[in-house]
Parts: structure tokens; C-alpha cells; sequence
DNA sequence: GCCGTTTTCGGCCCGACTGTTTTCAGTCG
């Protein structure tokens, strides 16, 4: 799918123009655009193809001929003669935190700055500071920004985020002068990855607190400090903001710091339609600056005629049309979980035994857990040999014969082979209660090698789940290419369900895939894939995926009790 | 450049903090 591709060229665009000093406006059209194609479930390709372009959000005539003339020949002549006219390197410069579009445009004019390396060697030699608007800590922070960049620090993955804000969270929730405290931003919206750590605190006593803040021992360096808003970046070297507010805009401001930017843009555009102003502190009437409402998040959402919207689902991706008409989905919740359907046990690379396992799984509530070890193909893994395969089976039995109000599957996570087969035989698979199957090797096949390598393995009837479908590592492995309306479509059509995998680098399904399975009619398992008994703890992050992905209980085959799971998952024969 | 129960033209979100200024532009979220 050329979708992501074009949202580059868009987003591209948007930054050359900023460059240039063009219309605020337009530059936001090409970023809207750029994120809603990026948002998009369905392939660019198609939608053009039918001439549906102008029907996504954001993309009119012009951009809908763009994007024709994108697909048919491969450029976007606006874009190319853009980059004739303002050098590519320039949109490095925007990387470095406190280098804007307008210093970028300064630093190419004056000192025909075009590129980061250019940029750090003028630095060094003082030749910013006597340009207009620049002195010498303008330098330095620009010297500190390429150090940043250099050293190569992207986002984190939620897992890792959300770790560290616990940490700061818990210290600070000590504080008597802190009366509540919430984590906003990205992280509330629980994205794959998250780039700084946003909290909002309710205290009267904001001094305190942000002295408190920009001394806690894993600050590196203090980036901001004001009466309301500071913010620090760790010896990490994650930036981390806080902001403090009085208890009556704890609402107001919990919506205005979760986001996403694109999501705020569009209730106070509803607000200002209904004379009304929402900003971090509340929801006012334009005219007489008199408040309505602020302590409570809901209430913003009250003031504007919409249900509340989880914070998974804001991103000005169709959630506000969905709430206005009344059809926000009942996104599916962490405790309506009610087992792990693929989990490893030390019988293959796992850290536990199967009735350490579950125990854990009965401790924490599940009323089921797969073991499903490796296959033989998988040496590396300690993959077990179909002989250990029927070991193993006996083992779960006796288990199982000693657990009370819990019940072990049987299982394995066989190996997909570089031909679509199986590398256990259809006869040993059919004893098992749950199948998962995965491509562990061959990524590069090419997208119609891998499609129907995967579809012969979803078309096996044996074959109940396909794990970590995508096989994309966060900041280490892109996703193999894949027809996914096609593997979709055939998931679908024989009763296989695809997994979102909570590992919290994998994460796949991600957010836009499971909402593209809901919209085919795909049945999804959400597992962690655990090799410790610790990381059924990341269920969390796979539920908040699917919670993206806007789907409900109903969607996920992990939800039912164990009779009705047994039976989704069987195929007929 | 998009978009329309005020508009096919004239709108298009809002405020904090920094660094450089002497009232504010630029950046950020």
C-alpha cells in the first residue's frame, strides 16, 4: 500500500512550505491530509481507482489529483519542484528542538545553512549568534539539539514509557501539595510509541510541585520552568512535561494535554461554532468569558452535545462523527479478558514451568491459558519435537486434573515454513486445543511469496490463530509486505483469527490493522506471547492496541468463556 | 488547501515558555 508513502510526500510538503513562510492553513491542509491517510484502513490505490479519493477526510481536489499523480508515475511534480526550491537537508534542521521553520529559513538565507552537519559547524564557530533574534544560548541549545538527534534516541515503545511514568508518578503522588495526578498526551492515548512523557497534576501549591519536579534524581537537565508548566529531560534523555492546574480545569486540561492536537482542533472548532471557547482551563461563553465547565473531562465532551470518547480513540480519525451519531464503539476493556491463548513454558524458550504458568494465569484471574511452545523448526527456541509435542500433552493433562476453576490448553506456535506447510503434521495438530501459527524466518520473500505462504497456513484447519501477523519489531524490523485485504479476506472466509500480540515491541496487529479486521469481519485474539510469568502483565498493552483499533469484546475470541472459545475456534471439518 | 444546519468565499484553535527584546516572535504541544 502506497498510503504511508504519500502521507511522507504530504507531510514533506507541509514542512517545505513552513520553510517558505506560506499560508498557515495550507501547510495544516497537507498535514491533515498526511494523517489521515496515514489512518486509513482501506489501500490508497483502490480508493483511486474507484474515484473516491475526496470522500477521505481532509483530501480534496487538489490533493486527490496529487495522489493520482503520485500512484500512476511515482512523484508529486509540486513536491519535486519544492525541493529544487528549498534544499532537503533544511527539513533535518527541524529536528533540533527550538529550531523552527523560520530559524531554519534564517540560517539558509544568511549563512546558506543546508544541512545538520553545516548547521553544527557554525554553531561551534559562533557564526549564529550574530544573526537577528540569535545570541549565544540560542547556540548552545542548538549545539545541545544536534548532540540529541546524534545520539539517535527515537521514540520509546509504550511498554518502556509507561514504566518510566509510573515511576515519576508514584514520587510524585507522595507530595501532600498533589491532590490528583494523571498521565495525558500520547502515552494516555496509549500509542505504540510515545516521543515525551506528559503529566497533569490538580494542586494549589504549584511552586512546591515543580520544585519537587525539576529536582527528582532522574532529571538530567531542565528544559522549561514556569509558575504552571516545566519541563525536564531525564539522564535517559527523555523529555518528560509537567503541567500543574487548579482542581476546577482538571477536566479541561486532562482533555486539552491528552490530545491529539488533531482531535483538540476539532471540538474547539465545534465550540467556537456554538459561541463557545475551550481551552486547558475550561469551557467558556465566547462573549461573556463566563465558564461552564472544566473540572470534569466529561463534562467538555457534555458541553459540545458528544458522549465521552476514550482516550485511545482521539485522533481525529472518524471518532467525533462517530460520537456525534451515537456510534462510538464499547471498546473492549482489560478485565472482560479471560485467558492467554499463546504463552511458553520452559519446555521451549520460556522462563516457568506449565503449572508455574498456571498457577500465575489462575492467580490473576483467567479462567484459561494455551501453552504453546515452539516447533522443531525453531531449534533456536528450544522448539519441541512432535514426540515432546505428545509429552507434553500428557503433562498438561495431569495438570489439569489437579487445577481447580482453571484449565490448561493444550497448544504449540508452530512454525510457518518458507512454503505456506507446517512443520507439524496435520494428524499431531488435531489433538490440540489451540493452534497458533507464525512466519519466524524468510521475510523477504516478497509480497506475493509471503501472502500465500500465509494464506496456505490460515486455509490449514487445523490452524486457529496466525500470530504476530505483520512480524514488525518497533525500531528494530519493518513489517514484511503483505496483501492484507487478502489475508484478511481469507482469515475471514475460513474461521481464522489473526492475534494482536502484546509483547510490547511487537504490538501487532497494530492500532490501523485491527481496525481494518474489524471492518472485514475478522475474529482477533489478544495474547502476550509471555516467556515469563512477569509479562502476562502486558496483556494491558495489547488490549489498549485493540482499544485503538476500536474493537469490542465481541471481536475478541479471548473474551468468551472457555466452552464458546472452544468452540469459535474449531473449524468444521 | 479544505470546507459548509450562518458561507462555493471567507473563514480556518489556543496558550505557556524562552530568548531576545522593551512589547514580541518563534517554538512547542
Amino acid at each position: 500500500m502506497k498510503n504511508l508513502e504519500i502521507a511522507r510526500v504530504f507531510m514533506e510538503i507541509a514542512d517545505l512550505l513552513e520553510i517558505k513562510g506560506e499560508n498557515p492553513f495550507r501547510i495544516r491542509a497537507y498535514r491533515r491530509a498526511a494523517q489521515n491517510l496515514e489512518g486509513l484502513t482501506r489501500d490508497i490505490a483502490e480508493e483511486a481507482g474507484k474515484g473516491t479519493l475526496e470522500g477521505i477526510p481532509g483530501i480534496g481536489k487538489d490533493l486527490a489529483k496529487k495522489i493520482d499523480e503520485y500512484l500512476k508515475s511515482g512523484v508529486v511534480e509540486f513536491y519535486e519542484r519544492l525541493k529544487e526550491e528549498i534544499p532537503e537537508g533544511l527539513l533535518d534542521l527541524l529536528a533540533v528542538p527550538g529550531v523552527g521553520p523560520r530559524t531554519a529559513k534564517l540560517l539558509y538565507e544568511r549563512l546558506n545553512i543546508q544541512g545538520l552537519d553545516e548547521l553544527e559547524k557554525m554553531a561551534r564557530e559562533h557564526k549564529l549568534k550574530d544573526l537577528p533574534g540569535l545570541k549565544e544560548k540560542t547556540e548552545e541549545n542548538i549545539l545541545r539539539g544536534i548532540q540529541l538527534i546524534k545520539s539517535g534516541r527515537e521514540r520509546m515503545h509504550l511498554g518502556l514509557a509507561y514504566s518510566l511514568a509510573d515511576e515519576i508518578i508514584s514520587t510524585l503522588k507522595s507530595l501532600p501539595e498533589v491532590k490528583q495526578i494523571s498521565p495525558a498526551g500520547s502515552l494516555r492515548r496509549m500509542k505504540e510509541t510515545v516521543k515525551d512523557i506528559d503529566i497533569l497534576i490538580v494542586s494549589s501549591r504549584p511552586a512546591e510541585v515543580m520544585e519537587v519536579f525539576v529536582n527528582l534524581p532522574l532529571a538530567g537537565e531542565i528544559l522549561a520552568r514556569g509558575e504552571t508548566k516545566s519541563s525536564i529531560r531525564t539522564r535517559e534523555g527523555t523529555q518528560v512535561d509537567l503541567r500543574v492546574v487548579e482542581p476546577e480545569c482538571f477536566g479541561a486540561a486532562l482533555a486539552y494535554f491528552t490530545g491529539s492536537k488533531a482531535h483538540n482542533i476539532r471540538l474547539r472548532e465545534m465550540a467556537r461554532k456554538k459561541g463557545l471557547k475551550v481551552n486547558e482551563y475550561g469551557i467558556f461563553k465566547e462573549k461573556s468569558g463566563q465558564k461552564i465547565a472544566g473540572k470534569e473531562e466529561a463534562d467538555i465532551y457534555q458541553t459540545l452535545n458528544l458522549p465521552f470518547i476514550p482516550p485511545e480513540l482521539r485522533e481525529d480519525l472518524g471518532e467525533i462523527e462517530a460520537a456525534r451519531k451515537g456510534n462510538l464503539p464499547s471498546l473492549v476493556s482489560p478485565k472482560q479478558i479471560r485467558g492467554d491463548l499463546h504463552v511458553h513454558s520452559k519446555w521451549s524458550d520460556g522462563a516457568h514451568s506449565i503449572e508455574e504458568l498456571a498457577r500465575a494465569a489462575r492467580k490473576i484471574g483467567y479462567e484459561y491459558v494455551a501453552v504453546t511452545d515452539h516447533s522443531q523448526s525453531l531449534g533456536i527456541a528450544g522448539g519441541l519435537k512432535e514426540k515432546d509435542l505428545l509429552k507434553q500433552i500428557d503433562e498438561i493433562g495431569t495438570i489439569n486434573r489437579k487445577l481447580k476453576g482453571f484449565r490448561l490448553l493444550t497448544g504449540t506456535e508452530v512454525d510457518i515454513r518458507g512454503d505456506g506447510s507446517l512443520d507439524i503434521a496435520d494428524e499431531l495438530l488435531a489433538r490440540l486445543d489451540v493452534v497458533v501459527a507464525a512466519i519466524h524466518s524468510g521475510f523477504k520473500q516478497g509480497k506475493e511469496k509471503l501472502t500465500k505462504r500465509m494464506v496456505r497456513a490460515i486455509k490449514n484447519r487445523y490452524v486457529n490463530i496466525i500470530a504476530h501477523p505483520s512480524g514488525r519489531l518497533l525500531g528494530e524490523r519493518e513489517a514484511y509486505e503483505l496483501d492484507w485485504e487478502e489475508v484478511m479476506r481469507e482469515a475471514r472466509k475460513n474461521r481464522t483469527a489473526l492475534e494482536i500480540n502484546a509483547y510490547p515491541q511487537r504490538l501487532d496487529l497494530n492500532d490501523i490493522r485491527c481496525r481494518q479486521a474489524k471492518e472485514l469481519g475478522l475474529s482477533l485474539a489478544i495474547s502476550t506471547d509471555s516467556h515469563t510469568i512477569n509479562q502476562f502483565g502486558t496483556m494491558n498493552l495489547g488490549v489498549a492496541t485493540a482499544r485503538r483499533g476500536w474493537l469490542e469484546k465481541k471481536d475478541i475470541i479471548n473474551t468468551l468463556p472457555l466452552p464458546q472459545l472452544i468452540k469459535k475456534v474449531s473449524k468444521p471439518v
